[in-house]
DNA sequence: ACTTGGTAGACTGTCTACCAAGTGCCATGA
DNA sequence: TCATGGCACTTGGTAGACAGTCTACCAAGT
């Protein structure tokens, strides 16, 4: 059933003020609902959006699918033609580079500050994901993987105690989460050997490595991503970057 | 007169396809409106804002004006009370910090990368901005000042390449340069050489030399604030971050 | 074969009206 | 003085309407 069930909001809040659940805004949710959509697929890139239909198929009225919409496209997940509608963004090929880019400027500077804001309690935490996301790794769960690498990369950005680099990371963050699956299973080990490496430089109060790691971390994730492309599709020289549905692969077998 | 203009939308086309002017959405036109008036402090920070309010005074309905404040949301220019209504967004202590932070990472891998792919045109262009935010400097015009600082930062990232610095550091820059022009004055001068340094690294296409100026540069700035903020109110030591609204100051005496 | 003109349908952008629920404020009363 | 109750206000969401625009398609003319 994708009709929006009256979500209990996301649990977020610091330890000590604990709010009495306050639903969310229906256009939160629906902003929510499409994006896991199009993160897992439902629906497809370049796909055409029709506000009622959406509107119709989460049981809400226009207003809120318009809304989450809007959010939608300033983030970059649809594109929005005025007068025609919304589509699901398609990447242009340079995309991912740019985003892992800016993903290595912004957390790379996190990871400066969590190393020098750290924690007894936060390094207890990030060496946790480490072996959670390591066991996942090793089992093959992709899924779990992925999350948990997000988790940590999340988590780091949190402990910068910047709240612009944590919301703009996080941007980029769901972003890359959306391409990078298929490059997870390849990756693989030697990314979660960098996130421990990463995690120690942290809890020794190296500012200076810890950046140095994350970035690193970053160039490793690039250069998987196109090795992976180069071997996928050999030969595709010119940056043709339209329409072209090329192939799409599913995740979920 | 505030009533918005049916706007000529801002014309960042390229160059060979001239399309014919499109009027721009309402929603957005009222954005850019009420940003402007947040910034030039028509909008006072602090100032509870009513849709019905704002639709009258900018002549249109309250559909654009909600779409709009979501947006400004969104992107922290005002807070969004649910069932109460909008507050321009008052500053925390440690804000303008956290901003010039996050503008350190953006802005300075924006200059490495601007280093690495500047043309010959560009660099012309920044040798003019930088030759006209020292007359205005010099010449005591602090709103020019901090435009042109704007635009020089603006290119610099846009230099880079990559579509998420840009966006990000538009963000950015816009914040900063709401909080920014009472430190203008003070700054004045070293800004503008820190700014020719930059560009003189930037044509010989040495990135680390940029980035490192840039983040250099961002550092004073922040020292400047501080010192400034230390010397407008002795004696505040506790970061009570919540509604004091403090003084005020009025750029437009 | 190619362009032009016309037609039709679909969808957004915007407006209006309306209602329910939540919030802040103030006066009342203990 | 402090808690209570109530009132006015504002948003959040729904529904319906209408103009403008975008796409596609077909037919006629060159």
């Amino acid at each position: 059933m994708t009709t929006i069930s009256a979500g209990p909001g996301a649990g977020a809040e610091p330890a000590g003020a604990r709010h009495v659940k306050r639903p969310q805004p229906l256009r939160e949710s629906v902003y929510e609902a499409l994006t896991e959509m199009i993160i897992d697929g439902t629906l497809e890139r370049g796909r055409h959006l029709v506000e009622v239909e959406l509107a119709g198929l989460l049981g809400v009225s226009r207003q809120p699918v318009r809304e989450a919409l809007q959010r939608l496209n300033n983030e970059g997940w649809v594109d929005l033609r005025p007068g025609f509608g919304a589509m699901v963004h398609v990447p242009a090929d340079d995309e991912v580079d740019q985003l892992l880019a800016a993903r290595a400027a912004l957390e790379s500077e996190s990871a400066r500050l969590a190393a020098r804001h750290a924690s007894k309690d936060d390094v207890a935490k990030l060496r946790d994901l480490c072996k959670v996301g390591t066991t996942y790794q090793e089992a093959g769960d992709i899924d779990g993987t992925v999350r948990t690498n997000g988790e940590l990369h999340s988590l780091i950005t949190q402990m910068s105690g910047n709240r612009f680099l944590v919301d703009f990371a996080a941007q980029v963050d769901r972003r890359v989460r959306w391409y990078y699956t298929p490059v997870a299973p390849v990756r693989g080990a030697a990314s979660w050997r960098e996130h421990n490496r990463l995690v120690k430089a942290i809890s020794e109060g190296d500012e200076d490595k810890a950046a140095q790691i994350m970035r690193e971390h970053t160039e490793h994730t690039r250069k998987a991503y196109h090795d992976l492309q180069a071997a996928t599709e050999p030969g595709t020289a010119a940056p043709d970057a339209d329409a072209t549905p090329r192939r799409r692969r599913r995740t979920t077998t």
